[in-house]
DNA sequence: GTCTATAACGAGATAGAC
DNA sequence: GTCTATCTCGTTATAGAC
């Protein structure tokens, strides 16, 4: 708010980072189920009922942490995707999906607090859902770069699903052909199938070269939403 | 072992089956990190000492609702393959695929125990191997059906995953051509990804028809895999 | 042999008085 | 912000009922 930040607030910040760093330790050791504002304050040589002057309660920190983490992820994959720009959208597509991967790996217990198992007894708040959509409107942004430079092919869609592929397409992108946004949300979905599998160990003992796997199947993904490698002479500017 | 069982096996069975129905219900309510046998045996009228008769330890409970969580998952799977013999390989597959989404929407908690994040200062012993295997081994069934009634395209595979395919094809399914192999793993994991975004919510306020939409996506995952619906006059006897 | 009950341990969470 | 009394937990040792 103001352009001179007082001493007071920089304590404020400094402390709230160090709840959440420490919040994060436990998350890593206990899971999110067992987080307590308790233990944190102990660890942090603090009083449980300083902490409320940061986090009203234990539900709020735990926002606080999901949202950093769909921030977290959200700031790798873009960031991998501008990496890519002018190198067409297969190649960013190949690039943010690494990046999801890449981040998971390197976070697999805030990759399984926003994409693991529901945490009992929490619901998450609405606060959450525009740093939840980074990476799903960066995939959006790149099939819209394929369409526009004509780059896209239309995936097939039976008839059953055409109200739902309208739909969907109303919503989340309606400049696009409905069959790809279909295509889209279900690769969405199948690439954090992928990733997930990888992280909480189901390919453990099953795929070794786990990077080539999944540079082989992230790539059948774009095949699978319309996205082709750009043709000789390709239209795009 | 002994075919007249006696009264002391069956109280034995029914006892155990109490335990677990009790911790699958705390299981729900509270999730997997928070299981406590102490919870367990008061609900059942016991003291928690007396649990230690019938598991040896906490982790070991875990690990029988586990099991069983895999075999009933395995169950549901294998009777609606079975129930589509002679409909060949496809609709096999779609099957199998509704069977695994039904069973985890029926199953919230359980899919969550089984696919969801890893339970922390728990790693699953080898026992569980058989019953995790039970859906996969059920799909490379239906591959392999598909291999040798001629029913199957070889999907693509780049150079540098052809030694990952191979050791995969080796492990999994020797008498089957690495591409498929490889399809198969990596649609196997995407299959999860569908159902898991379904289950944990993450299609909420995305996705209406979750049936039509599942339904699609599956059968888009066993073209990738190479299975194709039989020709008119298809050499199959 | 098979089970349940009592009691206890060490560790941690929790509620409330001060 | 501190202290304490009272909970929870997994687990074990022991004793006794059937």
């Amino acid at each position: 708010m103001s352009t001179a930040r007082g001493a007071r607030a920089r304590a404020r910040t400094e402390v709230t980072a160090a709840i959440k760093e420490e919040a994060r330790r436990q998350l890593a050791a206990e899971g999110a189920a067992k987080l307590s504002l308790r233990a944190v304050a102990r660890e942090l040589g603090m009083v449980s009922s300083a902490l409320y002057r940061y986090f009203p309660s234990r539900d709020d920190l735990l926002t606080a942490l999901i949202i950093d983490a769909y921030d977290s992820l959200g700031e790798a994959a873009e960031s991998a995707h501008a990496s890519g720009a002018g190198e067409g959208p297969v190649r960013c597509w190949m690039l943010v999906c690494e990046a999801v991967r890449g981040w998971a790996l390197a976070h697999p217990h805030e990759y399984a607090l926003i994409y693991g198992s529901p945490v009992p007894g929490y619901t998450a708040p609405s606060t959450t859902v525009a740093s939840a959509a980074r990476v799903g409107l960066l995939l959006i942004g790149i099939v819209r770069e394929a369409h526009q430079s004509k780059g896209l092919a239309r995936p097939a869609l039976p008839a059953e699903l055409r109200p739902e592929a309208r739909r969907l397409a109303a919503e989340l992108a309606p400049d696009l052909p409905p069959e790809v946004v279909t295509a889209l949300v279900a690769a969405w979905a199948q690439l954090y199938g992928l990733v997930g599998f990888e992280v909480f160990g189901q390919f453990n003992r099953v795929v070794e070269d786990r990077e080539a796997f999944f540079r082989h199947a992230a790539g059948q993904l774009a095949h699978g939403v319309g996205l082709v490698y750009p043709q000789a002479g390709d239209p795009r500017g």
